[in-house]
DNA sequence: GCCGTCTATGGAAGCGCTTCCACAATTTCG
DNA sequence: CGAAATTGTGGAAGCGCTTCCATAGACGGC
């Protein structure tokens, strides 16, 4: 049987179910049984598959199965603006690491789908559209995508990294509440007494940002504290420095700072450094993120942590249930309450 | 004609093939001629074809040009070791930029093939087995999985990042001169006066670690000095640190410090300072990367820059030819000259 | 001992696409 | 002006797989 040994019977190309099931002596049928869970198999014909399987060492081909499953056993995570920003933020970082960690016990594989920023959102739709994966996970989207939408009306699976801006009742999304937290931390300054609190804010067009800005009104309006000293960055360090210089410069008289990352907070440290301001002494900083940047600086920052790990997770794991799910779910949402880590500068 | 507003024609289901052919007034085998570059197709059947793609919107399932074709049109990125180092690298980051920007021009998708450490390499081969993507690019392996040799035995197109350890006749590599970097950022020292010269060197199962350590001990012994300061680190921050505090332990007179990379420089000066030693006075420092993390140092590293996405663009255009060769073509390398970076810490 | 039930099995029908091949219509050229 | 080449077209085969359905046994229960 020189056949069992060599792995190609039908001429060239990669063993099919047909070989396996010649070689087994059963029909396609049942050796496609045998290889899918074993239902409504014989033992008999489970281990003589199972046997002409590894001899010829055999690997179903993904696309005919596809083609008749209808799954593509892979999800896409959408980065919208894979600009430089993302892929050094250590947000990005986490979610990717939550995301394998959930895939790697299915087995499903995760296609990066980074759209260029500009008109590509066309393109990134279009490879949606036509099932290429079973379903998407979006991160960091922006305001005028309209990617929620989009998705929505494709009928694809799709679970969001924080609240969209539009059509958050048509998709589902984890989130940290933003709000909350930068309530909170904006509540650490007015407790330790500051009253005159700044803040860096994020990007205006993506809903973290804008939430957190939310709280620290909030929070500024609850002390009765004035809200005038706003500066926006893109969470970068560099944005984070020159807001703070700007901020300075317009009011130097701030005892607090509420920053928005910790990437951001890390620039603003420097230039407070720069400008001799003592740090809590002569005024207070409180980042947002706790993704390891907040260990490195000096003084190290007190903080607000987003698990990202856990929300990437979370996220990955019920989109998974949306693919499994026959019908459409509805819409849902997850909400992680953020954590506040008290160091050294506030 | 109520059917051309109607995307569905039959039933259910995205529109196929069938109903473009049916609806442009065509036969099936015209139509996919018209989608596909219009070879042999008259200019009256190719826009009827157009006009009805359009009203349908249909876009072909690539299940089923995969099946057929033997392309996926996706290339994976395999990275072995998806440690949090990997994620939190800006190697890492930087090559998916490079990777990204090539296939971005092309049609072409990115499937993220993160094989956890341990037993998963044959989860990694036998996913690349069944030819689910086109190629394989693979970054940051390390000596025993021996991935090189398994894909060069499995037939299909694979460049590697990095020389791989075995099988690196068999395979197209792009990399650095690692030993060339390190000798010439040794060279600086050596220049400079320093006579008693240790190295952080990186992990010992990777090629880039052991070609620098190469590169330190040939600079040393042209210059005639003894090459007994030799620490090993992981290439992370917290390594750095430890292989400083052990090496100036051993060797507290060092007047000069080679390290593998930024980030264990990074950790390494903050040894330094701690222990009181001025940097470059007292000893001076040369790093290895040049991915940002050098300029946020105190002092600013002089080091070895490696251009990460220009490598990643490189290695991907290579992949591609790969990809699109008809024949196997034989294994090419591609070595890039680094560049050395003069700052304040030497 | 016969009938209904249940379990395995194989035949066959597709999934949606590309491409080979044959053929008709047109053009080119000796 | 007829033969040869060229061009556009559709029929049909088939890529490798799953799954419906019919059927053949095995098995109790009356």
């Amino acid at each position: 049987m020189a056949w069992v040994t060599t792995p190609r019977t039908t001429g060239s190309g990669s063993p099919t179910l047909d070989d396996v099931a010649r070689v087994a002596g059963v029909s396609r049928a049942t050796a496609s049984r045998a290889i899918n869970g074993g239902q409504r198999v014989s033992a008999r014909a489970q281990s003589a598959v199972d046997t002409a399987v590894r001899s010829l060492g055999y690997v179903p081909n993904p696309a005919a199965r596809s083609l008749v499953t209808r799954r593509t056993d892979s999800i896409a995570v959408v980065v919208p603006e894979p600009d430089d920003r993302v892929f050094s933020d250590p947000f990005f970082a986490g979610t990717l690491r939550g995301v394998t960690r959930v895939l790697a016990d299915r087995d499903i594989q995760l296609v990066l789908l980074l759209a260029r920023p500009g008109a590509s959102t066309a393109r990134t739709l279009r490879y949606l559209t036509n099932r290429h994966v079973d379903g998407a996970l979006v991160v960091s989207h922006h305001r005028d995508d309209r990617l929620a939408e989009h998705l929505a009306d494709l009928g694809l699976p799709c679970v969001f990294g924080g609240r969209p801006w539009t059509g958050h009742d048509r998709v589902a999304y984890v989130d940290v509440d933003n709000t909350a937290g930068e309530r909170e931390a904006t509540e650490v300054l007015v407790a330790r007494g500051c009253t005159r609190i700044g803040t860096i804010a994020g990007p205006a067009d993506m809903t973290a940002a804008a939430d957190r800005l939310a709280g620290w009104r909030q929070a500024m309006a609850q002390a009765g504290l004035p809200t005038g000293a706003v500066e926006h960055g893109d969470f970068t360090e560099a944005s984070g420095e020159a807001a703070a210089r700007a901020l300075m410069e317009r009011h130097p008289d701030l005892d607090g700072l509420v920053v928005a990352s910790d990437l951001m907070a890390a620039g603003a440290l420097r230039v407070l450094a720069e400008l001799g301001r003592r740090v809590p002494e002569d005024i207070a900083v409180v980042g947002y993120d706790d993704l390891g940047v907040a260990e490195r600086t000096t003084p190290q920052l007190t903080t607000v942590r987003q698990p990202v790990e856990e929300m990437a997770e979370r996220a990955t794991r019920l989109l998974l249930e949306r693919v499994d799910a026959v019908g459409a779910s509805r819409p849902m949402r997850v909400i992680i309450p953020p954590t506040l880590v008290r160091r050294a500068s506030a």
